[in-house]
RNA sequence: CGCGGGGUGGAGCAGUCCGGUAGCUCGUCAGGCUCAUAACCUGAAGGUCAUGCGUUCAAAUCGCAUCCCCGCAACCA
């Protein structure tokens, strides 16, 4: 089976600066990343994220901010970079599409692919809007007129390359019906499959001419096109692990079979990495690529609304992870976002859902357990943890629900459970509430004045441990969490600072 | 008749495959306790399980029909 881990976020396309679904599909991937780096160890994992940075719109923002391109996407990139450091995100590596590394393997992809006969010159025909700078399909169009601005399109041709879709349509269906893991969760892969089933796939335009878009990368076997921005943004999943060596097969360290490779990815993209990818990967092992395999699981999370609808910069009702995090600290900002809603599904964002859930399960739950415990070490034991003396039926008990606590965890953030981080949470969660109930059954303060020092002792030893493990078991989630954690109860003697999560007042004026 | 998912106490969800006390979290109310961040623990109230018909001793769960909501329907990150 695998022994290696390699997750993926998709590249970020940075016409923009980055919102909370970007931060969404990047913090989940880091919980995945630290998660496994713990199950799997250290360097058994690898964890990409990086940017898009060819194609039109960004092409077009540059002329707006009076920038080259490349001026104007080593500024924007540079924003995805400090939010990740701010929500301490652990990528191993971060790739752009401008770097030479990139650019090799896709040039060198597009080569091997059109000498196998999978990419072929044809002529492009579509409605075009020129101001948009953008092809629309016929279906999308109001009566002659483009979509997006409303002006009338024209019917235009040129050359260009197409990749062969069709070809190898069959062998996807087949592929995604032996491999239930291969798209999640599961209504997705259906979607894609009835797609695929009923839908004859026409072959894909994958170059655009220079003169109409400059800003990409240049197909060596025709200097007067650029990949289409799909086809160079797909590869990046290669190109940041590994390389095409001089017989043509790629060769990585994180793309073999002890790898299980996860691409996380937003719901809007699916069809690209889930029909366009894989068949790009098909036909590179077709003109004879070793060391090529399809992705193990691409999982399709859903989207943050605000208010049951899209959060767009049109609308106005875009959330920013910079804000929320300062404003409530990026620990509780990564926790609410995989805790609240399932992933996979879409939900709502509000700042009274996150403030509800910071009161009850980090102020409540888990702060003031920690604390409580932190001032009974203090005030019975002078600050230094006691060792078990003997344990009774009811010690066992609650030392083997702990102990079952880190499987738990992992079986909830398999690829076949749909990496459930609200089930894994809630694990966690229930051994938090059962040291809650322990302390009130035990009622240590009565052990205190009865001078059961004995009992005191198994008592306080049990809820340490209950705490050191459910911490350890935060980890991946909120790292720093479980690290003032362990600073302050790791070891013999505690350290007691301030609460962890105070808890959050509504400032509803009193009368 | 394009394909698919869904409608369960005030809110968000589980249960539906394999019919048989409708469960969880939050909220509300009452009580307990004092180690703790007005926190923690216990208990209670609150649901014709979208609607109608049917199968069955028995249906949230199976069948049919109707209403409503959502996703997908290709080259647009």
């Amino acid at each position: 089976m695998a022994n290696k881990f390699y997750i993926t976020t998709p590249i970020y396309y940075v016409n923009d600066i980055p919102h909370i679904g970007h931060s969404y599909t990047t913090i989940a991937a880091d919980a995945l990343a630290r998660f496994n780096r713990r199950l799997l160890g250290e360097n058994q994992v690898w964890f990409l994220t990086g940017t898009d940075e060819h194609g039109q719109k960004i092409q077009r923002a540059s002329d707006e901010a009076k920038l080259t391109p490349q001026e104007f996407v080593d500024k924007v990139m540079v924003k995805f970079k400090e939010l990740w450091v701010k929500l301490d995100i652990s990528y191993n590596d971060f790739i752009r599409t401008t770097e030479e590394r990139h650019i090799k393997v896709v040039q060198k992809a597009l080569e091997i692919l059109y000498k196998s006969g999978d990419i072929y010159e044809d002529t492009y025909e579509g409605w075009y809007c020129t101001p948009c700078e953008t092809f629309w399909p016929e279906t999308q169009l109001v009566d002659h007129f483009c979509p997006d601005c409303h002006r009338p399109v024209e019917r235009i041709s040129e050359k260009n390359f197409f990749l062969k879709l069709g070809k190898y349509q069959q062998d996807l269906i087949k592929y995604i019906e032996e491999h239930k893991n291969f798209i999640r969760p599961d209504f997705r892969r259906n979607e894609v499959l009835s797609f695929l089933r009923l839908n004859k796939l026409e072959d894909l335009c994958i170059s655009r001419p220079k003169e109409r878009l400059s800003w990409g990368i240049p197909l060596t076997f025709s200097p007067g096109h650029v990949t289409y921005v799909w086809f160079d943004a797909l590869i990046n999943y290669m190109s940041a692990v590994g390389s095409f060596d001089e017989k043509n097969n790629y060769i990585s360290k994180w793309w073999d079979n002890e790898t299980e490779v996860v691409h996380l990815i937003g719901k809007d993209i699916l069809r690209h990495h889930a029909v366009y990818w894989p068949i790009m990967l098909m036909a590179l092992q077709q003109a004879g690529v070793k060391g090529v395999k399809l992705p193990d699981t691409i999982f399709a999370h859903g989207w943050w609304l605000n208010k049951d609808e899209k959060m767009s910069k049109s609308r106005g009702n875009v959330i920013s992870p910079l804000f929320m995090a300062d404003k409530f600290g990026v620990e509780t900002y990564r926790y609410f976002l995989l805790r609240d809603l399932p992933f996979g599904l879409d939900g709502n964002f509000s700042e009274e859902a996150f403030i509800k859930r910071f009161n009850s399960d980090l102020a409540n739950d888990l702060g003031n357990l920690v604390y409580r415990t932190l001032t009974m070490v203090e005030k019975y034991f002078q600050g230094v943890v006691p060792e078990f003396s003997s344990s009774g039926e009811r010690v066992k008990e609650i030392a083997a629900k702990l102990a079952a606590l880190p499987k738990e965890v992992e079986n909830s953030l398999k690829a076949e459970s749909d990496f459930n981080f609200v089930r894994a949470l809630e694990n966690i969660w229930e051994k938090i509430n059962l040291a809650n109930k322990y302390v009130e059954e035990t009622k240590p303060w009565n052990l205190a004045k009865e001078n059961k020092t004995e009992e005191l002792k198994n008592f306080i030893r049990l809820l340490v441990e209950a705490i050191r493990k459910t911490g350890a078991e935060i980890a991946p989630f909120m790292p720093r969490t479980a690290g003032t954690i362990n600073e302050e109860l790791g070891s013999g003697t505690i350290k007691k600072g301030k609460p962890l999560f105070p808890r959050i007042e509504d400032q509803k004026p009193k009368k």
